[in-house]
DNA sequence: CAGGCTATTTACCAGTTGGTAGAGAGCGGC
DNA sequence: GCCGCTCTCTACCAACTGGTAAATAGCCTG
C-alpha cells in the first residue's frame, strides 16, 4: 500500500523532474524565447498540456528552473559560509565550490547566462535568490576588512566581478565551441586562477 | 537632377540604416527569437514588409547586422595590425582599440553575446568573419614568439581568452544593471587592465 | 462500488509569427 | 506620355505560439 503511494510519488516527481531538467537544458541553450513548449514536450514524449499541468505556464516553468539553479548555487555557497574555513581560506573555498557546481552542471551556466540578461523574464527572480546570499557575503567581507583581516576594497563591486566571471565561463565555453575547439577544463581552471589572483590581490593583507 | 538621385539614395540608405541599427539594438537586448519584425517595424514607424523588402528575411536581417558589427570589429583590428606599433606595444594597442569600439557601441557587445551562443543563427557567420582576423593575429604572434620577441604560449588559446573577455564585458554590464547598479566605466577599465596584465605576463619577454 | 484525487490526454482557440502576392506612388529616361 | 525602376504599402496566409476546457484513466479511501 505504502509502496503504491511511493510509486505514485516517484512517478510524479519523475515526470516533473524530467520536464525540469529538459527545460533547463533548452532554456540554457536555445533561450527562453527560443524554447517552445510543444518541442519540449515532443522531446520528452509527452503532451504540452502535461507540462502546463505541472507548471501552470511557461513563465512558471522558467521560474521553477531558476529556483532550482539558484538553489544549487546558494546551497553550495551556504555550505562554505557555514563551514570552518576562515579569512582568505574561506574566499578561496567559496570560489572553488562555486566553480565546482558550474563544472558539474554546465547547463546551469547556460541558464545563468540567459537569465542574467536584464529585461529577461526570470532576471528579477534570480536576483531575488542571489541578493540575500550576496548581502551575506558582503557583510562578512566587510567585517573582515574592518577587523583588518582583509584589505579594504569595494566589497560589492568585488562580488559582482566574481559573479560575472563565473557567468563569463559560460560565454568562454561557448566561444570555444563556436571556434571549433572542444571545450576542456583548461580555460575554466585558468579563469578560476585569474579570479583567485584578482581576489587575493584585492583582499589578502599579506600581499 | 543629380540632387534628386542623391536624395533618393540617401533616403534609401536612411531607411535601411535605421532598420539596421534598430535591429542591432533589438537583437542585442531582446535576442533574435525575442525580436519580432512587426515590433521592430512599429518602433520605426514603418511596415514589416518594408524590412523584408530590404533584407529579404529575418535571417537576412540578422546576417546584415552581424556583417556590420563584424566589419566594425575587424576594421578596428585591421587598423592596428596595419599600424606602426610593434611587439608588445602592438598587442596593447590592439586590446585598447577593440575595447574602444566596444565602449563606443555598447549595443555591439549585446549582439556579440547573443550571437556567440553556439547553435544561434548567425554564430557561423560571425565565425566566418572573425576567423581570418584571428588567424592573422595568430600568425603574427607566433612569428614574434619564434623571433624571441614574445614568450612562448598557446597563441590560439590566448586569442580566444582575449575575445571572450571582451564578450564577457557585455555579460558584466548586464549583471551590473541586473544588480541595480548603473554601469560605469570602472569595471570595464578593470577588465581591460586584467586582460592586459594577463597578456603581458604570458607574452612580454621582459617579465 | 461510489466518490475523489492525481496525472495525462484530446480538442480547441485566439493571437502572433515570418513570409508571399500584388497594387500604387514617385521618379528619371526615352 | 509611357516604360521601368525603387520603394512602400495593403491584404492575406499557413504555421505555430501559449493557454483553456473538458474527457479519461488509474488509484486510494470510505
Amino acid at each position: 500500500m505504502q509502496d503504491r503511494v511511493n510509486e505514485r510519488l516517484e512517478a510524479r516527481s519523475n515526470t516533473k523532474a524530467q520536464i525540469l531538467s529538459a527545460a533547463l537544458a533548452s532554456f540554457g541553450t536555445a533561450g527562453y524565447d527560443g524554447t517552445s513548449l510543444d518541442d519540449l514536450a515532443r522531446g520528452l514524449g509527452i503532451r504540452k498540456q502535461t507540462i502546463l499541468y505541472h507548471f501552470v505556464s511557461k513563465r512558471g516553468l522558467l521560474n521553477a528552473v531558476v529556483d532550482r539553479c539558484a538553489g544549487d548555487l546558494t546551497g553550495a555557497m551556504d555550505e562554505v559560509l557555514s563551514g570552518a574555513d576562515r579569512d582568505w581560506e574561506r574566499v578561496e573555498a567559496l570560489v572553488r565550490r562555486v566553480f565546482r557546481v558550474a563544472l558539474e552542471q554546465p547547463v546551469l551556466l547556460g541558464l545563468l547566462r540567459e537569465v542574467s540578461r536584464p529585461g529577461s523574464p526570470g532576471a528579477q527572480r534570480l536576483r531575488n535568490h542571489m541578493e540575500p546570499m550576496m548581502a551575506r557575503a558582503r557583510v562578512w567581507i566587510e567585517g573582515e576588512m574592518a577587523a583588518g583581516r582583509m584589505r579594504r576594497a569595494d566589497a560589492q563591486l568585488l562580488l559582482i566581478s566574481a559573479y560575472s566571471t563565473v557567468v563569463g565561463v559560460a560565454t568562454e565555453t561557448e566561444v570555444l565551441r563556436a571556434a571549433g575547439i572542444e571545450p576542456t577544463l583548461r580555460p575554466v581552471v585558468q579563469r578560476r586562477r585569474e579570479l583567485l589572483n584578482f581576489l587575493r590581490s584585492s583582499l589578502d593583507p599579506r600581499d
